[in-house]
DNA sequence: CGTACGTTTGATCTTTCTCAATAATGGTGG
DNA sequence: CCACCATTATTGAGAAAGATCAAACGTACG
């Protein structure tokens, strides 16, 4: 809390080898949960498709009955609205081991679209296998709980970062949550990452203009708060960055949320 | 979705009358689940703790460890976050019937603030016999998850509105979807509601300032989209200020998600 | 009837947007 | 490996949405 995480790898494999893909999965859900032996293999015998997709082809739509889960093996995707104008709020990005659509896995029809931000791979796993292994499973159906309560708890994040910060803040702040991210699967190093967006990306991220996104980056770099080549981003002061950018990752919920364990009947918890 | 539904009286009750307050938790879930009588009879034996709380008194603090869930039973919340700065982001709107904490049922602190609006009575149930329900009754326990994921969606609209759509648009929005969450549980008339924010309240919902949400509401009344008598908003016509708006209330996921009842073991669905 | 809070108004300033052009970069086919 | 094309990044000048500051006005309520 005080001392603010280095984006640390991770023992998660970063390229796209050909361990099972639902071990992504897995991962991502011992992120913030515990699974037994047990539940990890139960994972591992869900029916999937693996399937290559391009940048910008649809993972979901808007409006559309979700038929089938995808999980993010390789590349990134992101969350996103549209206005009736057509401008675009992206609401989320997604790493490898995340799931796309546990956010509606209860819900008649999708709120929002997700999009392949790089070139990768997604393994779709028929919806009805998701929901029955949640509702069969209790520590599955947990794990997807946590994960999407922990989501929605981006999602509020990023609106005040959206809402009440300026440019320069904002875009430092989202900066740092995607450098955590990939640290916690491998994908960064502990002072620098590819990151996966283009500018225009980070606008629409922000509700901010490519033009303006430009300057603010390079406002950042002139006042030594990040470096840049090419699209590599690096960190000479993290510390720095993080409290110019308020950046406090609680809001990430990573770690087990042990506390969540209830004892049957136990009222013990409620003294503490 | 073409015809915009008005918002609309239903027969939950609005004063602060003697009904069992967890009646107002079981309307709320009947929204979007179906609960047996059984189901209903269950949530009604939960222990709780009626309070009264004043405006600006805290449901639930940052950071905290929640020890129990309040159930908002009259009057209105919000959730809050603030940046370092201590600029204010409102992130939802609680309505009666809405329970506090179902965000962070499984999660080990709390990732934002709720707060009195207005005087309002709030019933206390303790969190561990709510996840145990959750965990014990399969109805209540997918009901409370579509909740969860029916306000993340809530969450994802608010920010599409704050990022990109500018102020005029972004307070008719606003505005629709409060008159129509109001309308579901009576406490809105068909073409009018009162309003329980402040002009500083709005400003803080929508990231902007509360000089400029006093001149754009000026605005909108100036072209008709809505009238004001003190804090009593009125629409002269409803469907124009949805267009205006672009207000497609799917994303608030009322009506039942009868879709996601799953019949172990059938694949038909996938076929659909 | 006075105090606190909320709303309205005016003047001015800043951030961010828009439009338009130019320069890099990256990937592709030859 | 090079030439070419499409994306992406950068730059500049001018415009606009929204912020800031300060004050006055209403209204509600103890």
């Amino acid at each position: 809390m005080s001392d603010f995480p280095r984006p640390q790898l991770s023992a998660a494999a970063s390229g796209t080898s050909d361990r099972h893909p639902l071990t992504y999965l897995i991962d991502n859900l011992e992120l913030r949960s515990r699974l037994s032996d047990a539940d990890r293999r139960r994972i591992l015998t869900l029916p999937y498709d693996l399937h290559a997709r391009p940048p910008a082809s649809y993972l979901l739509r808007d409006g559309e009955e979700p038929m089938r889960c995808g999980v993010l093996v390789s590349g990134f995707a992101y969350r996103v609205k549209l206005t009736g104008e057509g401008e675009r709020q992206i609401l989320a990005i997604l790493v490898p081991g995340d799931a796309v659509d546990f956010q509606s896995l209860f819900l008649d029809r999708a709120d929002h679209s997700v999009q392949m931000l790089t070139h990768g791979e997604v393994a779709f796993v028929p919806r009805t296998e998701l929901q029955t292994l949640a509702r069969t499973n209790e520590a599955i159906g947990q794990a997807i709980i946590i994960k999407v309560m922990a989501e929605a708890s981006i999602f509020r994040e990023w609106t005040l970062n959206v809402g009440r910060r300026d440019a320069r803040r904002a875009l430092a702040h989202l900066l740092c949550e995607i450098a955590v991210r990939l640290g916690h699967i491998g994908l960064a190093k502990p002072d620098r990452f590819q990151l996966p967006l283009t500018q225009a990306d980070l606008a629409d991220a922000l509700g901010l203009t490519p033009v303006h996104v430009n300057r603010t980056l390079m406002s950042l770099e002139a006042d030594g708060l990040i470096n840049r080549r090419i699209r590599m981003i690096s960190f000479p002061d993290w510390q720095r960055l993080c409290e110019f950018a308020e950046f406090e990752p609680d809001y990430l919920h990573l770690g087990r949320q042990e506390r969540s364990v209830t004892f049957e009947g136990a009222e013990f918890l409620t003294r503490l």
